[in-house]
DNA sequence: ATTAGTTCTAGTCAATTTGACTATAACTAA
DNA sequence: TTAGTTATAGTCAAATTGACTAGAACTAAT
């Protein structure tokens, strides 16, 4: 599953999206599904993942990772299936280029309404773990591009854990944080004093198995 | 993989230890490797941990936790395996059950040599986990008993997170945390004065997938 | 019975971090 | 020139943390 950022269609401010795709055949014909597909003998999982996130969305996120493997008896009505279940954030350029169709379309992570299988659950597993890893991590400048503004580290923070924060005390806690460099560029363009632009210089933190075939 | 506190040949203070179960079969006959099995169609994840578990150890756990999903292409030198892992802690009167044997033995999980497949690399993370997850939460408890003084949950931190803690601050922390209830039991026994017993009353954290068959 | 040795436990105090808030800076648009 | 907006720095009290002190409560040795 995917997530990134989109303007909010209400306030314009930015919100949590993630892609579907339509089911096309029984079971849960016609219900909207997350992308996936199956793992083949000659790749890992994460390429699984990463193979299967392009065949559907047309997406290359940054940043994947691991999310869970999902192995309950009756996930499917036909047949068991086991689920390893991979999470991304791309980043606005990159999700714009996402090949939205009649069958692939964006929804509003916190509004969606009834996913084929199990779906639902795996959603709301993800939106804790990322709302966990946010807490406590540098996990948001990955739905962010290269250079950003701290006013935007903060709406991605307030999109996500779905609260407001002080912009002062905000700005003071990133800024501490050694994974941030100042740049000296400045955001032209609002109707308001320039901010100036940052960027993130810290590793993404791999996975245990993403070390690829040796 | 299954956690459980023994005390140190050496010192006589508790660390962490791990059973592990000799191979014998190729490939890698002869090495340790972690207690494990396969899935099979009428069982969950979380059932098949169980289940292997007790089949290869007679250990129970109380905690059970998935892990990872390890997948990549040459973890086997036979065949193509993706092995969901789960780990356990269990606590100190439960690990005394278990079947040792020729070809069961617990090791601290600090001094272990050459494991079969990659299962260094896997205890490797697990402890990174652990370490983690014992510094914010509440993990920690259940190694231990359910009655404890605070002070052996010092020793429990100490021995995960191999450093020396000041007593009185833990005690503070501690004490704070409200899901530490205080009893009006002393242990006695001690060549100075009985410390306090007290409780854990937490819920363990279920994992997203383990709601049980419908 | 007294004393030494040990850990348990409560407390002090300065240093650091956090949360709420104020004030000025720097831009655009009217 | 002025009003409106956000950016940014700073202040100050409250809360938390780390280092430390000291008395309490037991056992073992004298």
């Amino acid at each position: 599953m995917i997530f990134a950022l989109r303007p909010s269609e209400k306030s314009g401010r930015p919100t949590l999206w993630i892609p579907l795709v339509r089911r096309i055949r029984e079971p849960f014909k016609g219900l909207w599904a997350l992308p996936g597909g199956p793992l083949t003998h000659s790749e890992s999982l994460q390429d699984a993942a990463s193979r299967n996130l392009r065949d559907t969305t047309g997406l290359a996120p940054n940043y994947l990772e691991q999310l869970y493997a999902f192995g309950g008896l009756h996930r499917s009505p036909t047949q068991r299936v086991v689920s390893i279940v991979y999470w991304a954030l791309v980043q606005p350029t990159e999700a714009a280029l996402a090949d939205e169709s009649e069958n692939v379309r964006w929804f509003r992570a916190d509004r969606l309404g009834e996913l084929a299988f199990d779906h639902n659950a795996i959603v709301d597993y993800a939106l804790w773990r990322l709302r966990n890893k946010m807490a406590y991590g540098s996990i948001a400048y990955h739905l962010l591009g290269e250079y950003f503004t701290l006013a935007q580290v903060r709406e991605v923070y307030e999109a996500v854990l779905d609260r407001e924060l002080d912009p002062a005390n905000f700005r003071r806690q990133v800024k501490a944080t050694p994974e941030i460099e100042e740049t000296d560029q400045y955001l032209q363009g609002g109707k308001h004093r320039p901010p100036r632009l940052y960027r993130f210089t810290g590793r993404p933190g791999l996975d245990p198995d993403n070390r690829s075939t040796p």
